[in-house]
DNA sequence: GCATTACCCTGAAAGC
DNA sequence: TGCTTTCAGGGTAATG
């Protein structure tokens, strides 16, 4: 399951792969995704458009193409959802099922392929100027990782809202990026039960909530994201995070720091995993 | 504003 | 063993 770290760990793999390449051929499945795969669209976009650049927006992978001929340039937007992934092979390889999207890379065998069996993702094409007004983007809050994710903005953040911790995380309007797995393991971190609601957590509290997202998803880049099923990078290689997790997953194991089994409630229709002792 | 529920979808796991 | 059912989850929309 895709989240911050596991779109970067993409996004920084996907770089060297495809910056600079020139797109010569588009095939898509045909079945839809979250939105429809507008193949005329993307065929538009893609045929003939050099990538220029990778990046990452929350949970979301803008891949910005150029055109020299063009006066405004076009973009791919896509999440990877629950089981997405985008990898980089060569074209001889044959295609696994729930191949939506193919884009064969010129001057090269190489094709960029989206894989999406559960095709809760987004790939869509776009102008690159409507990118910030996008239904998708235009709605994201702060990152978590850019200087703007500051304590105290976070802790405003917590004070305006008498949800709970989880959902409130989960919400990508305030932060965008956090997903099931790095909202548990930050609010085990800090030692705040899933269920506290955010407006009684002070100052002190929401700056250890503040650090403790931004470690866990930084140890989690470095070690290549979390990989539980579907989730590798674009050289299809997983990630080593699941074998640090502190609580998702582990609910009746014991907690690392002080052995209460680890608990796990529903929240929104989402499970959350913690210590009933260490999180208050 | 917020909580709850349903929906989309497939594969894995559990249950029989 | 093999079939059926249940569950997981990100995002969105409808409802209360």
């Amino acid at each position: 399951m895709p989240e911050l770290p596991e779109v970067e760990t993409v996004a920084r793999s996907l770089r060297p792969r495809v910056v600079g390449r020139v797109i010569e051929r588009v095939e898509t499945s045909g079945l839809a995704l979250r939105k429809p795969v507008d193949t005329e669209r993307l065929h538009r976009a893609c045929v003939g458009a050099r990538v220029e650049q990778v990046e990452r927006v929350g949970k979301y992978l803008v891949v910005r193409l150029h055109r020299d001929s063009a006066s405004e340039q076009d973009a791919l937007l896509v999440h990877l959802g629950m089981s997405g992934q985008l990898l980089v092979v060569p074209s001889s390889t044959p295609r696994p099922p729930h191949t939506h999207v193919a884009l064969g890379l010129a001057s090269s065998s190489d094709e960029l392929r989206y894989v999406d069996p559960r095709r809760f993702g987004v790939f869509v094409a776009l102008r690159a100027g409507a990118l910030s007004t996008c239904d998708e983007l235009r709605v994201l809050g702060v990152d978590p990782l850019s200087g703007a994710f500051t304590a105290d903005r976070f802790h405003g953040v917590l004070r305006a809202s008498r949800r709970e911790l989880k959902t409130l995380l989960l919400d990508q309007q305030h932060v965008a990026g956090l997903g099931n797995i790095y909202v548990c393991e930050a609010l085990f971190r800090a030692r705040l039960s899933p269920r506290r609601h955010a407006v009684t957590v002070g100052a002190q509290r929401a700056a250890a909530l503040h650090a403790a997202i931004r470690e866990v998803l930084t140890e989690a880049i470095a070690r290549r994201g979390t990989s539980f099923s579907d989730y590798v990078d674009a050289d299809g290689n997983a990630g080593e995070n699941q074998l640090h997790l502190a609580v998702y997953g582990r609910e009746g194991q014991p907690c690392r720091a002080c052995q209460t089994p680890v608990r796990r409630v529903v929240q929104g229709a989402r499970s959350s995993f913690y210590c009933p002792r260490c999180q208050r």
